[in-house]
DNA sequence: AAAACTATTGTAAACGTTTACTGTAAGTGA
DNA sequence: TCACTTACAGTAAACGTTTACAATAGTTTT
């Protein structure tokens, strides 16, 4: 279709070879003469690079494919800006790909339009692949590393949060702001990823290295979703007990909110509320949220970084507390 | 680096030109017998087609590149979502690249990222090119379409909602409501895309058809931000007489809500508002924001198949008011 | 039984690049 | 002057596919 080397060549009496060095800046295999006759005569013609012969012949890319799901992760955004960043430092491109929600077929599609052309290496962004779709990525001779979800398999390399300090940390943020039951709602802790149940892990910890014996009905379960927020609450509003609730993302806090005000209750007087994740939404609602904030812009940068330099490790990146509104203070 | 059909050719005999038949599937042009041989030894070997290589040498392509600006547009989930159902209908592949927050330069990468290899065609998620990019686009021989933006220019081609008539809409239904004191929020009528334009035009419309002067300072101009709405709302403050607002985006409205609560006005007592967009962040808040909603995953749905059947048209989608808990209707 | 067709396969060129190998002319050092 | 570099440019093969064309064997038609 379009304007190719040959085009050039033909145009400036040059062979394609040369015209090829000048344009891909083969430094010292040219005179500056005919760099400028041939530059002048690609931006004159309109040349565009073709980059899937480029790849083909030199059998490498600069494209980094970003697997996202399209589940409405609003976390997904400062993990590529990170990634972005890192990308545009090592002159790499990036591409994303929508792998549905959850959805094996679309899964496979997002993940077959990356691998079947040349990549440098995909980035999967908090997706739980399929156990056939990570064959498919693990034969095809591509680096990969996940980003924003741990695997016990160690053989997975990834960049994430270390749950089960994230778990941890709000139980004994809370426990210091004087709660002692405390309830913890909308983590999944069936999915093979094992976020939740590290989340658990650390939330049991704090509690018993503080002498709190553990409530069943403390923890509800969920798929880290606004319906699993506004479900919890329901559950919880007929256990008086409860004067705290840790929540598996600021969705589910936010629907945990919203609920808590249908119910006539007030946060944080009623029932304190801290989030896991501190995205944008805990500054956009009322009362702002407390959360364990989540480095998720570092997060995708590492990832990129490790993926680009091919380093193998496994890395957490940090975690903190941002105090907001929505967490009070019990004195005795 | 991976399996090739010339290692499919020699495991099992045939000519490449045969098991390139078998793996398109050219069907008759080859038996069953050899089909069977064929895809075992593809499978066998973990065989995954080079699309660079085809798209080389068919000079055409499946996929389409999606440009979406990073800066927080929370629509261009359902709008990609359209698309990708779209794409999937019609057998196409989609890509996605982010533009940067009307930054040129990273506009103008992920333009390049797109347009240097082979591809079906571009759709541009409501960013508003760079002329230098937008030469760009236009050099390429590749076919484009505008999503969730217009332009007075009728050579662009778009898919997008009525922007004049989100304006009237809104404005006559806050008229309905018994308003006559309204303000008009965080659009943008600087920007070459003329949305901001085209909603104040509406908006202005509406206001004469009821005979409603205008005041000048009802209009608080931004750039559709979070912060914009905050800015506005401190702005309005000092006029008491104005009743009700619209905002440009979802963002802006919450922005408006939670400046209102600081400043211990009531929403929808003591001032109402509607907003422009309808995401689900109006689901999320409370109040719960009334809304002209936009019908954006048919916006991306509409925008792909345009592309894809290469017409030429432009088109708005449908507009629709969503009643919910932030409007006041005042009687006199 | 010759002619004509059909089904299946192979040969080789093409897509747009890059790059190892050559070639050539001018410059350098003795 | 001659051997040796150096700077520049051209030739051709290669990357992994697809496909027009040709070839073969078998089958059908007459």
């Amino acid at each position: 279709m379009g304007v190719t080397i040959k085009d050039i060549a033909k145009e400036t009496g040059f062979s394609v070879a040369t015209v090829s060095r000048v344009l891909s800046n083969k430094v010292g295999f040219f005179s500056q003469d005919t760099a400028a006759v041939v530059n002048a005569a690609a931006t004159k013609l309109g040349y565009k690079k073709n980059m899937a012969a480029t790849e083909l012949v030199t059998q490498k890319s600069s494209v980094i494919a970003v697997i996202v799901n399209s589940t409405k992760t609003n976390f997904s955004d400062p993990i590529i800006e990170g990634i972005q960043q890192k990308a545009a430092e090592s002159d790499k491109r990036v591409i994303i790909l929508y792998a549905g929600d959850h959805d094996a077929t679309s899964q496979r599609r997002a993940l077959s339009t990356a691998l079947e052309r040349p990549i440098a290496g995909v980035l999967l962004l908090s997706v739980d692949l399929f156990e056939e779709n990570l064959q498919l990525l693990k034969t095809a001779q591509v680096p990969f590393r996940f980003i924003s979800i741990s695997f016990k398999d160690s053989a997975l390399n990834y960049v994430a949060s270390d749950d089960q300090q994230i778990g941890y940390l709000a139980t004994k943020y809370l426990i210091k702001m004087g709660h002692r039951c405390i309830g913890l709602a909308g983590i999944d802790i069936e999915s093979s990823a094992h976020t939740g149940k590290m989340r658990l892990a650390g939330y049991k910890r704090a509690l018993a290295e503080n002498n709190i014996p553990l409530q069943k009905n403390w923890i509800q379960t969920g798929n880290y979703s606004y319906e699993a927020g506004l479900l919890a609450m329901q559950n919880y509003s007929n256990q008086k007990c409860i004067s705290a609730v840790i929540t598996g993302s600021d969705l589910v806090g936010i629907g945990l909110l919203n609920q808590a005000a249908k119910l006539h209750l007030s946060i944080p007087d009623d029932l304190s509320l801290i989030t896991i994740d501190g995205t944008y939404l805990c500054r956009i609602v009322q009362p702002q949220l407390t959360s364990v904030t989540q480095d998720f812009y570092h997060m995708g940068y590492l990832g990129a970084e490790y993926l680009i330099s091919d380093q193998q490790q496994n890395a957490f990146t940090d975690v903190k507390i941002s105090e907001r509104e929505s967490v009070k203070k019990l004195t005795l």
